[in-house]
DNA sequence: CTACGTGCAAACAGTTTGCAGTGCG
DNA sequence: CGCACTGCAAACTGTTTGCACGTAG
C-alpha cells in the first residue's frame, strides 16, 4: 500500500494531476485491503462520496494507476478485470479461488524463485512477473457439502 | 489429445451429437497442437473447410467441449478466452507468456504438488486445479533488443 | 415427431473513445 | 493560453441468446 506522497511523485513525473476523483479511487483500495475490485465495484464505491463521477473516469484512473504501477490488474476468468494495490512483494503473493463460492484468498510463497532461475538458464526466458492461481474448494464450502450431503 | 471414440462416448452420455461442425472444431485443435486458440481463430480456421459455419456455433461447440472436459478454457488477460485440449497432465502444464511478442510457450513442472498438500493441511483448501503463468521476455526478443539497442 | 443443432441477427457486458466543456498550472 | 481532465454518450469487442428452420434418432 503506497504512500500518498509516492503516488503524487509518480503522477508529477508524467505531469499528471492528483484530482479528487483519482485520489478517491486510490482511497477506495486503501479502504478495502485484500479485496480484488472490478471497475464497476470501484465506480459504485466512489460514487458514494462523489456522486457524479463517470464510469469512464474510473476506467481511466484505473488504467493510469496501473501504468504507474500503483495498481495491478488481475483476472479470475469471470469476464471482468480486477484491481488491487501492486504489492512490491507481488512475487510472493498468489491467489486461492474457491470454485463454489467464488471467494478469493491469498497466500505467500517464495518457492517460485528457483524455478524461474532454472527457466532462464534453460530457455533464456527472463521472468518478470508471475501469476499463480489455485482453484479448488475452500474449507467452509467443503464443510457445508459434508453437512448437507 | 483425446481419441475420437472418447469424444463420441462423452457426447453420447449427454445425448449430444457429433456433428460435422463439432468434429471440425475438434480437428482444428488436433491440427494445432500447443497453440492456444481464441474463438475467433477457431472460427476462422474452421471456415476454410466449412464455409458457412456461424461464429455462434463455434462458441457453442467450445462451451460444450469445455463442459465435457475435452477442451480447457484459459485466459492470458488479453480480453479474450483461449482454448486448448484438456491435457490430463494439466497439473504439470504451465505457460510462459512473452510480454513483448505475445508468444506463449509451455513448460512442465511438478513442483506445485508439495505446496498444494501444505495448503490443504494448513487451511483446509482443497486444490483441484491450478494455473501458473510466468510473464517476461523470451529469448529472441531479448536478443533483438540487444542487437537493436 | 420430438429434441437437438444450426445460422443469423439482435442483445449483452465490459471497456474504450470522441467530444465539448472545465479549470489547474 | 494550453493542456490535462472530466462526464456523457456512442462506439467497439468478445460473448450469449432468441428465433425460425432443418435434421438425426
Amino acid at each position: 500500500m503506497p504512500q500518498l506522497s509516492t503516488v503524487f511523485r509518480k503522477l508529477e513525473e508524467g505531469s499528471k494531476r492528483l484530482t479528487p476523483q483519482r485520489e478517491l479511487v486510490i482511497r477506495i483500495f486503501a479502504d478495502h485491503p485484500g479485496e480484488h475490485l472490478s471497475a464497476e465495484e470501484v465506480h459504485h464505491l466512489v460514487k458514494k462520496e462523489f456522486a457524479d463521477i463517470g464510469l469512464a473516469t474510473v476506467y481511466r484512473a484505473l488504467e493510469l494507476l496501473t501504468d504507474l504501477n500503483i495498481l495491478q490488474r488481475i483476472s479470475f476468468n469471470d469476464g471482468k478485470a480486477r484491481y488491487e494495490f501492486n504489492q512490491e512483494e507481488l512475487h510472493r503473493h498468489h491467489h486461492l479461488v474457491c470454485l463454489r463460492c467464488g471467494k478469493v484468498d491469498e497466500f505467500n510463497e517464495d518457492l517460485l524463485d528457483p524455478l524461474e532461475e532454472r527457466i532462464f538458464q534453460q530457455r533464456g526466458f527472463k521472468v518478470l512477473d508471475h501469476e499463480l492461481k489455485l482453484y479448488g474448494i475452500c474449507k467452509s464450502c467443503a464443510k457445508n457439502a459434508r453437512t448437507r450431503g
